[in-house]
DNA sequence: TTGATTGTTACCGG
DNA sequence: TCCGGTAACAATCA
């Protein structure tokens, strides 16, 4: 399982089936997880979302158990009987029918309403929910001398793209990762959104980060599919790809396909 | 055992 | 205030 934005999706349209009615133990060696667990044991789940790349567990005494699963993390699922937890297990949600394990999650605690809102507030407009704005995440964007390959990675700008996501979606869209953010064109910025949209959407159907566009499902068991990210040579014109970094981490670019921008060294 | 990694946050200096 | 850089943290796998 890939810890992306789609994952967590994923993860709160299906936890709706487990119907978690009891937090049945959270495992926290390193004591800074998971505070508050007593407050939402023995509490019933009422609703699952995503924001963006947290994932939300409203209980009905208005408490919410937040899960990030960073780099690291991942949620498995099992069916009953319970069996021994597996690896750096920090919380377990017990159904009916099916057991979620959530290991090494980045984030893992509970907050109350105030601090959900701030949360919720605080996260750009999330490309994997309908209710999204992108022209939020565009104003902040066409304000901006940042590289768009900075901006468009920026949770708090727009939600739901991580490293491999940008590569893809600025090659896809020949877009060069250090063109500042003001001189994206508005219908450029449109069509970043829309292909950006596509392909999370893609990824919570298959489970898998898939940006190639004529990937079978009999290709679709690989963890990845992708065109540049990690790869030497171009797809479309076979040239070089260049690697780089912002923000220590890595980028790839194909400067033929994605045109350097005027004013860049 | 070591290094790399699909991510975020806190902190600091310019 | 805003920005960009750095370190810290987490777990797993090769």
């Amino acid at each position: 399982m890939v810890p992306e934005g789609h994952t967590i999706h994923r993860a709160a349209r299906d936890h709706h089936q487990i119907f978690v009615n009891q937090i049945l133990k959270i495992f926290s060696p390193q004591g800074r997880f998971a505070e508050g667990a007593n407050i939402i044991n023995q509490n019933l789940c009422i609703n699952v979302e995503a924001f963006g790349k947290h994932l939300l567990y409203h209980f009905s005494n208005n408490q919410t158990l937040q899960i990030h699963l960073g780099l690291f993390g991942r949620i498995r699922k099992h069916k009953l009987p319970l069996k021994e937890p597996k690896g750096a297990v920090r919380v377990r949600l017990v159904g009916q029918t099916h057991v979620v394990d959530i290991n090494g999650p980045n984030i893992c605690r509970v907050l109350g309403t105030p601090e959900a809102l701030l949360l919720m507030k605080k996260i750009g407009p999330d490309l994997l929910r309908p209710d999204a704005k992108h022209e939020v995440a565009y104003k902040r964007i066409a304000a901006s001398k940042a590289p768009i390959g900075r901006l468009i990675m920026d949770q708090s700008i727009m939600a739901g793209v991580g490293n491999i996501y940008r590569s893809e979606i600025l090659w896809r869209q020949a877009i060069h990762p250090q063109t500042p953010g003001r001189q994206i064109p508005r219908n450029t910025f449109d069509r970043l959104w829309a292909d950006a949209k596509y392909l999370l959407e893609l990824g919570v159907k298959h489970n898998a980060i898939i940006t190639v566009d004529k990937a079978k499902p009999s290709n679709i068991k690989y963890r990845e599919r992708v065109n540049i990210f990690g790869k030497d040579k171009c797809p479309k014109c076979k040239g070089e790809i260049r690697q780089f970094t912002i923000s220590s981490r890595r980028v790839f670019a194909c400067e033929t396909c994605q045109p350097v921008p005027p004013n860049i060294a």
